[in-house]
DNA sequence: CAGGTCTTGGTGACAAGGTCACAGACCGCG
DNA sequence: CGCGGTCTGTGACCTTGTCACCAAGACCTG
């Protein structure tokens, strides 16, 4: 039972390069909060998440700030990939959103894996569809999207299956790439229907049928 | 001399993959103005750039529009390929601004390519380098950035060398994600500063210094 | 050429969102 | 308890987006 188990996209993976990836990826562990790459750090490594969740997002200048998507277990960092191979810059910068399990795969395992399999190759390229297809998202919502129907869903979804969210106004605004003071505004306007309730770092949903209807609206 | 000499990526390959490039690839012409992908519509095909510039653009529900990134000659449409790889919905469509010749490669072909050749790998991985880093700007771009800047950026752009632009208010609206009035507003100040002239269809440029600085403001 | 129609551009009024300034509430800690 | 740091609330103001409508130019057709 390796870490390779755990991908889907690898598990069709002939037995001998399942092998190469077992001997020459490195299990890192990181703990939650820690910077894994940004502008500056070039690892060269291709990583591919076995557990945990890492956050990507951008740093303007004006110090406003934007998540684009997340890593979640089972994913990998193509992003990250395309610019190394490229000797690029990567403008944007990944934090472990908790503590994660993650491989290392050398870049040169990985470009003779890449060579050789055509199933890792379809991991590889599933895997940018998906990322772009986070970026396509986020440009539709940052460009055309009502602010309040954004923060509605953001809120659903850091929700997840319970009924409260932990997270300042200001986290909040750099999850939308929007200032604490519209996110404030809009949680005041939500209280006054009644539809959350708040405290310092905590939102409660106490209507969540309703703001999934302004969600979805 | 085949086409392959016009792509400095691809010049280095092993004489015998050039030969099957030649072989497979099929080179097309399409005039301007023709949609050449979009939702709906999945080219089974890698398409390369030999000359004239394709504009990928994003519809929104609500009738507005933003353009995405331009491939001009030499580059390639990976964005789609990542997609059609992955048999996923492609949310932006490719317009051709010019006529184009193209050249279209058989995904078998594409796919034997990238097995068999490092440097048509790192064709690939380049291209997508080049397009991320494009999709991260336009984020920044419309998150971050005044639309009196990004107006001035686009105008020099859409310039070039020359000093006048050739395009409807409606359009440059569509190039930066906003609404036409706001474009038309901007425009109307730039002129009250004798930075430029307007007349239907075009703007004259008659004072770059002032709307370069305001552009890298 | 007159009249109709479509495209393009201009503008006022208002709504939504971003910026700035500042105040008050809460938190942990000595 | 008092103090500094973080978090939240809010008013004033500016920029951007939306809506409604009009006018000028282009183009077509009888």
């Amino acid at each position: 039972m390796s870490w390779v188990d755990n991908f889907p996209g690898l598990s069709r993976l002939d037995p001998d390069l399942r092998r190469r990836l077992d001997r020459d990826g490195k299990v890192l562990k990181v703990p939650a909060g820690q910077v894994i790459f940004g502008p500056g750090s070039s690892a060269d490594n291709f990583l591919v998440l076995i557990s945990g969740t890492v956050r990507v997002q951008h740093l303007s200048d004006s110090g406003r700030q934007i998540v684009l998507y997340r890593i979640n277990a089972g994913e990998s960092c193509v992003m990250t990939t395309a610019c190394l191979m490229a000797h690029d810059a990567y403008s944007a910068e990944g934090i472990t959103e908790s503590a994660i399990e993650a491989v290392a795969i050398p870049r040169a395992t990985f470009d003779d894996l890449v060579a050789r399999s055509p199933d890792f190759r379809s991991f590889v390229f599933e895997a940018y569809s998906r990322r772009i297809a986070d970026l396509f998202l986020v440009i539709e919502e940052v460009a055309f999207q009502r602010i309040d129907i954004r923060l509605a869903q953001k809120l659903l979804d850091l929700a997840g299956q319970g009924d409260r969210v932990r997270a300042t106004h200001q986290q909040l605004a750099g999850e939308l790439g929007t200032a604490r003071e519209v996110v404030s505004r809009q949680l005041q306007e939500f209280r006054r229907r009644d539809w959350i309730t708040l405290s310092r770092g905590e939102i409660g949903l106490s209507d969540v049928p309703a703001i999934r209807a302004l969600a979805e609206a």
